[in-house]
RNA sequence: GCCGAAGUGGCGGAAUAGGCAGACGCAAGCGACUCAAACUCGCUCGAGCUUAGCUCAUGUGGGUUCGACUCCCACCUUCGGCACCA
């Protein structure tokens, strides 16, 4: 009799031999193909969740694959420590971060450590040790030195409730609220340190060296949002140009001059306005001074209105004029300027030039202020008449001098352009809607930017030499809206570096998407060099490592990251080869999603309960639970004078809300009912004996996201403890597609649990009624088994995971088939063994305890992958289906080898399909090879 | 509004250089084993009908084709992203 499967005992035992034995250890061998395998790391909240093993145990699969086909492979894990929860977790409990954060990640290595991973702890990289962050300093030292960053004020979405400063990508919605917490975001203007991410804004919609998919690159690409034409110069009319308007523009080229940015300078001589943000430099000297107050209230107006939550959903314009006018470079014509808020200082010049006819946005405007719409673009369906809506098509120019009948927007586009580069009046230009990636945090648990601020030299980076710039422990850490180490006098104060008179050091903190930008250089060799002084010629890595092991191979995490860490991390490796310390240009070459798995919907209990109205409320005097699992033993909902029944839709610790109404009904304001129990009230529970209480009750889960207030959270520990890491690690892969994701289905993982038990027993227990053996058997069984591994290898190589469980479990199937006849032969030993090898990525521990049971070399964790013989995934007959007018009517079986006139004698003479065909005309047979025939038939 | 993805049994999902729709599982039903239950094993399982077979069926409506989940056109729904980007 074989020993049952108890993974508990197994999973430790085969854990802690393979940890001994270093098995997992990567270790340079220029002799064998590299594979750097890799997985978003994760933040130390506390616990790890199904979310990380749902990601990272496919990728562990996919990583052992590799291995066993011979890839030598890195498969490194390490904790983006740094970050706003431990600090909020200071603040509100009073433990420092630093603590917090160390004690979050030794409880979720060893969470880690369950899931039986390969992962190469001995590369471990953490982010928030000084060894780590002194480097992400050396780099934005590096970074200084080579112009990439800079230093300017300018106003910052800055989050109220975190007290610190968001990128933009981390503000969402309409609503402009922040991320993480969901508070309406302010803008603030604060000198802040910005990287020129810009720099390389065309180099980083290039995706023609890496594979990553669609979605990340159209969603970069949005992001970065190239957009290619004209700038265009307009002169302010002489007259309107203040006296006193001394002082040179910033930004503005020349004296008076307003430059725009146009995607369509064809239509040009439709500009009958212009239009300025209201921030714009120019607005104040141009503004007449009948218009000064007007102007001055719009633009207090617009700050404010960045200010306070925008409210309105339908946009209607608005905007002042300025009472001055511009010259239209093509035609001389003088136009008003006007100030307008749906003009953006951020993108382009912050001037437009307004083309009512061919701009929806300026069509609205025009129509509000009734200012002239001439056409000049004439497209195929336009009558002549005054236009009803904008019209941006195609079409030819008109009422635009020499250009006239040229098709516009192509060549139109490019004539124009290069006659205004002839003329002197503008030239080609592409504007990007990406922005300068702002880095500047006003909190502490970040690494410190290196720099120091001296009232003689100015801002001044701290030498190479001196670093790290350490964080000090002691920090008070009650949030002010400015970072706590600048109220920490010994990390302020410092001397400069430059001139050594006093200084104060910048207390800014980098954004964590810094460090994690280069975390995987990191595990090359996690704290390089640490203790050993550094300069400008240090490399953060250690470069043999670095040459042989990057770039990645394979990078697998969250697609919500999409613009944020993935397109830094790509910015990042550009930035590096441009400092000669990389020689490629993209960090890595494969990029896989997986998504999200979602919590499990489920009914609630259904609760009878006697009592009292008082007002919309019900006082229970008696509660009655029937379990949400026997709902045809419910009793049916409603509600009367002294009674409520119905399903548990939510719980407080004194009130349970009870929907009254069956599933079916309509659900409208008298479906729900607020139920108020007093503390202690016996809770009567059928079946079973005492009272329960409150706390007893289930109440219903909709699919959402997992949280832990929703109380819909699915722990990995609970569900290795139930069933081990192996059959959880193959439920992740079978339940879902990985890249969607979905509700999680605890009934579902039972499937998986059979396979496991089934594949355990198989291997284990001779068959009790043995069959004689058939000549076919041998050959059914080996080809099933090539079928097989074929079908897998491919899934791993696709990520198809679902489909390559689903492989196994059919092999499984015909192995069990096979049993009884073919149990101890040769052929039965080369199956199960393909069978456990196929296996062992994806239940690394049973798959090795029955390779040892077998008395199999150790490890099965090198052995080598199966490999596939075409020849004998060959069947000698086939079955196939014969259609008629396209519909299937018979299936005939064949030799693999027949001709095609067979085939069709075959087929024809099928009784099914000879009834089908009798008294009409046969039009024609189709065969394609091996698939199917098809008959044409005719009346 | 713009961009992108996805709609297949009660459920998760298979199948796309066009070729047997529903692989593999879950749930459900029936049966075997058992004193019984659980486990395990076997069978059934898209809907309908006048059931050796036939009709309908992959979000909806058209089209191409001997043949369409797959290709084309129009539309609907859901999800994700962007949102006055000139």
């Amino acid at each position: 009799m074989a020993e049952s499967y108890i993974p508990q005992q197994i999973e430790s035992k085969w854990q802690e031999k393979w940890e001994a034995d270093k098995l997992y250890k990567a270790v340079i061998d220029p002799t064998m193909p590299k594979f750097y395998a890799l997985t978003m790391l994760p933040y130390p909240s506390g616990d790890i969740h199904i979310g990380h093993w749902y990601a990272m145990a496919p990728s562990d699969v996919r990583a052992r694959y590799k291995k066993m086909q011979g890839y030598n492979v890195l498969f490194p894990m390490g904790f983006d420590a740094f970050g706003l929860p431990a600090e909020n977790a200071a603040i509100q409990r009073g433990i420092h971060p630093k603590t917090w954060t160390l004690r979050n990640i030794d409880r979720m290595r060893t969470q880690l450590k369950s899931m039986g991973a390969m992962f190469d702890w001995e590369r471990e990289a953490v982010s928030c040790l000084p060894g780590y962050y002194r480097w992400t300093e050396w780099l934005f030292l590096k970074f200084y030195e080579m112009g990439l960053a800079y230093r300017k004020q300018s106003p910052v979405d800055y989050c109220p409730n975190c007290k610190t400063t968001l990128a933009r990508e981390q503000v969402v919605g309409e609503e402009r609220i922040c991320e993480r917490c969901g508070t309406p975001v302010v803008k603030k203007d604060l000198k802040q340190w910005f990287w020129r991410i810009t720099n390389y804004a065309d180099e980083l919609l290039d995706f023609s060296e890496i594979d990553w998919p669609d979605k990340i690159r159209t969603l970069q690409t949005n992001w970065i949002g190239r957009s290619e034409g004209a700038e265009v110069v307009f002169k302010v009319a002489p007259e309107d140009m203040l006296a006193e308007a001394g002082a040179p523009g910033t930004g503005v080229p020349g004296e008076g001059d307003l430059v725009v940015f146009t995607t369509r300078p064809d239509t040009l001589w439709g500009a009958t306005f212009m239009v300025l943000a209201p921030e714009h430099p120019l607005v104040d000297r141009i503004t007449k001074p009948e218009q000064r107050n007007a102007i001055a209230d719009y633009q207090t107006q617009a700050t404010r209105q960045t200010e306070i939550e925008r409210l309105s959903t339908e946009k209607e314009k608005t905007g002042v004029f300025t009472g001055a006018y511009a010259i239209n470079p093509v035609n001389g014509e003088r136009i008003p300027i006007w100030v307008a808020d749906y003009v953006m200082m951020t993108y382009g010049t912050g001037a437009i030039m307004a083309v009512p006819a061919h701009d929806e946005r300026d069509f609205a405007f025009a129509k509000k202020f009734e200012l002239p719409i001439p056409v000049v673009i004439k497209t195929e369906d336009w009558d002549g008449e005054p236009l009803e809506e904008a019209q941006p098509g195609e079409g030819v120019m008109i009422n635009s001098g020499p250009f006239d009948g040229t098709p516009a927007p192509h060549p139109a586009v490019e004539k124009v352009t290069s006659w205004l580069e002839d003329q002197g009046k503008g030239k080609a230009a592409v504007n990007y809607r990406l922005r300068d990636w702002l880095i500047s945090r006003q909190r502490y648990w970040g690494a410190p930017i290196p720099m120091v601020y001296c009232d003689k030299c100015g801002a001044v980076p701290v030498p190479y030499e001196d670093l790290p710039v350490l964080l000090p422990d002691d920090v008070d850490f009650m949030p002010t809206g400015e970072s706590p180490l600048k109220y920490h006098e010994e990390f302020l104060h410092t001397t400069c570096p430059k001139c050594g008179g006093p200084a104060t050091r910048e207390t800014d903190t980098m954004d964590t998407f810094v460090c994690s930008s280069w975390y995987h250089y990191a595990y090359l060799s996690p704290y390089y060099k640490d203790g050993e002084p550094l300069d400008t010629n240090s490399i953060p890595w250690d470069p043999e490592e670095a040459k042989y092991w990057t770039p990645v191979d394979t990078y697998t995490g969250g697609a919500e990251h999409a613009t944020m860490h993935l397109i830094y991390t790509r910015f990042f490796t550009k930035a590096l080869r441009d400092a000669g310390l990389v020689d490629y240009d993209e960090p890595m070459l494969q990029l896989r999603n997986q998504g999200i798995i979602l919590g499990e919907p489920r009914l609630g209990d259904c609760v009878e309960i006697t009592g009292e109205w008082d007002g919309a409320t019900f006082r229970a005097q008696e509660v009655k639970v029937y379990s949400f699992k026997d709902q045809a033993d419910w009793p049916s909902a409603g509600r009367s004078d002294n009674r409520v029944c119905g399903e548990v839709m939510d719980r407080d610790d004194v009130s349970l809300k009870v929907r009254v109404k069956e599933e079916t009904e309509e659900v409208d304001e008298g479906a729900l009912v607020v139920v108020q129990i007093k503390e202690g009230l016996p809770v009567i529970i059928p079946g079973k004996e005492g009272v329960g209480n409150l706390g007893d009750i289930l109440y219903h889960l909709e699919v959402e996201k997992m949280s832990k207030s929703k109380k819909n959270v699915v722990a990995p520990d609970d569900l290795v403890t139930t069933y081990g890491a192996d059959i959880v690690r193959a439920y992740l892969m079978f339940g879902w597609r990985w890249e969607l994701g979905g509700p999680w289905d605890s009934q579902g993982i039972e499937g998986v649990v059979r396979w496991v038990h089934r594949v355990w027993n198989l291997i284990q227990e001779e068959p009790r009624d043995r069959v004689p053996v058939q000549p076919e058997d041998e050959d059914t069984l080996l080809r099933a088994m090539h079928r097989a591994v074929k079908a897998v290898t491919e899934d791993m190589e696709n990520f198809s995971f679902n489909t390559a469980i689903a492989r196994l479990m059919e092999y499984t199937n015909a192995i069990t088939k096979a049993r009884a006849a073919l149990w101890g032969t040769a052929a039965w030993e080369q199956a199960i063994h393909t069978l456990l090898l196929l296996m062992a990525p994806i239940t690394p521990h049973m798959t090795e305890e029955l390779w040892a049971y077998l008395g199999k070399p150790y490890s099965i964790h090198q052995q080598s992958w199966p490999t596939w013989d075409e020849e004998m995934l060959v069947e000698s007959t086939l079955e196939i289906p014969v259609q008629i007018n396209g519909k299937v009517r018979g299936k005939i079986t064949v030799s693999a080898d027949a001709d095609e006139e067979t085939i069709k004698a075959a087929a024809l003479a099928e009784p099914n399909v000879a009834r089908h065909t009798e008294g009409k005309q046969i039009v024609k047979i189709i065969v394609p090879k091996g698939k199917l025939v098809s008959i044409v038939v005719k009346k």
